[in-house]
DNA sequence: ACGGGCGGGACTGCCCGTTATT
DNA sequence: AATAACGGGCAGTCCCGCCCGT
């Protein structure tokens, strides 16, 4: 029995976080092949150019992010708490510091400076993002869990900038309360509170 | 009559565009020195370190936007206004491209990979900029023009965010809708809709 | 067949050339670059620093020492010999401009300004040529072959002296002379004058 | 009353120790405005190039040994007290730290490296600093306080050899018994030891 | 297919000695 | 004597190749 996880997703593992931490420019081969422990000319056997070895992180976190939210439609039935386990996730995300940036808001922020194709990479991962988000909060509002003041698609985009945003304060500020702050805000102005029976 | 702008200034103005759009790692001396028309040496007479540089951007980043809050205060008297204000000098920033995003808001998401004393002023500024919305909310609270759920400083947070999401998601998709998105509802999320008389 | 000398021999021995006559802060990359016909990038994935590339000059540089006192232990049995063809080398050496300095000399000069791990090596190598000194001339003094005035270990030290003040002179003059003049009052001081027998 | 050295006089004693430290591409007009307290480009206005600068340091160097000697020949009369006095002034100096070196040593050590015309005042100080030794050594055997066993021009050159070789040591050591070794060394065996009467 | 040894062209931030202007 | 600029150089890193073993 040999190894489960392969070379290249070790690569592609420690390509994200540093790409998370760094910014595209802000990590090199090297980076990766000091923590991956093979040499640089290895790392280009597997991802011939940066490009590709940063679409191809980008690729994987898109794939993650589905699977997520397929799970959490198949373990969680109503839409607004699949929008509160959303938040949930990345607040302990955020606050434990496994992930505290979001890759492709980090790579957002660089686009001018991106290839072409990690750029639309990138590009797609927002459109999914906002799309899924856009039909929950849709859903919510159809269950009465919600109460948009405004199409689902323009609250989607409004909840999205408030995360990322939150992510930001939250590295600005070293501290996962920014986070907390625009994150819950932003699920307080569209969900109907939750009802408390009796009492 | 000499020119009414000194090379360190250009070099600054310069700097701040292209930190603006690349970031703190994906600008060098060299790009600076091309557009300004001198040699990278002459930069580093001014500005020994390229973290002296970043500093020098954003310090008088800061003090632009604190002339501008001051500006603000003076013609606007309404603190509701006042962030509307805010709100339609970003959106048409952002839609004219003249400063497509906050350059402190880039470095932030770059914080891990900056120098201290850059870090340091970029923090700072997200201290500024909350203090002064959290102001700016609690006075449109106080005169009946806000209406808020929760601390002025936790909504000032998440209004913050709200902007900064904003931006990055302009830049994700290209568009100034999607800063307008999330900087209307952020807007409209605080402020009591503006009375019509008569009708 | 290959080449008998690899790449990284060939920098080294470039390298120790350039030191020798021109000191450590007296070399660049660009230098070695340009004798041995590879890139400056090439020579530092041999040689990540330059004071890699120096402590290294020095190692071999010590071998080399180290092996040549060897043969001469095996091919000429008399401590005092030994000596004598210690001084005919250097002699030839500086006279025939093989070798007109000896590199630890050369950093010795510089300690003041070179990195820790170099300086250490010079200072490694000082101590090893002394002890060879005070031993050989110990020996020759138990054999009556010389006459000691001061302890060996003393006589080492001013031996040595000698010898690299030599150099230095010769180097001022542009003359094997001024060498030729120290060595061997440094010779004479110490040695019983060999026996000539018969009339 | 102004100060009584002038600005020329303390960037000439800055450069004459900064090049017995560092040697003469181990220092850097940077170095010395950072110590005299003036821009670079001051230094330039009083030595155009830094070979002016080395030349001056040097020639004012010779100056203050002329003057030495010029001292030492009259206060004392006896040649080989004036000998062991030149010993005794270079031993104090490194074993106090005042002057660890001797500039023109250092410099000549480096002269495949030099300016045609620094190259050429080491050689002076060379030539004079032998020419001194010789005529001393030569009045001390005169007096019958020497025992030549060369020419006076030889043990000259070999009593020189011995001091700054000594130097080396010293350097390499980090101790002045090394340049003690040495430097007694060539004393004892040109000097006749002083009589004691009596006893 | 996978990995490493070796090399290169371009570039990084930064410093060098120097000059022109004031 | 200072301010500003410069042309060239520094050590070192970038991303990316080629070629050779397994």
């Amino acid at each position: 029995m040999t190894n489960l996880t392969t070379t290249a997703d070790e690569i592609v593992t420690c390509a994200h976080a540093l790409m998370m931490n760094r910014g595209y420019n802000g990590f090199s081969y090297a980076d990766v092949s000091e923590t991956v422990g093979i040499r640089k000319a290895s790392i280009h056997h597997h991802f011939p150019t940066k490009a590709d070895l940063a679409v191809r992180v980008v690729a994987q976190y898109r794939k993650q992010v589905r699977d997520s939210i397929a799970g959490l439609s198949q373990t969680i039935p109503a839409p607004d708490d699949q929008l509160r386990a959303y938040v949930e996730y990345w607040e302990s995300c955020v606050a434990t510091g496994t992930q505290t940036f979001c890759v492709c808001a980090m790579l957002a922020a660089e686009i001018p400076a991106l290839p072409e194709n990690v750029a639309n990479e990138v590009r797609a991962h927002f459109r999914d993002l906002i799309g899924w988000l856009a039909s929950v909060i849709a859903a919510a509002d159809a269950a009465g869990k919600a109460r948009l003041e405004k199409r689902a698609e323009v609250e989607a985009e409004a909840f999205a900038a408030a995360i990322h945003g939150g992510m930001l304060a939250a590295r600005a500020f070293g501290s996962a309360d920014a986070f907390r702050s625009a994150a819950h805000t932003a699920l307080d102005r569209i969900l109907v509170p939750i009802q408390h029976h009796g009492g």
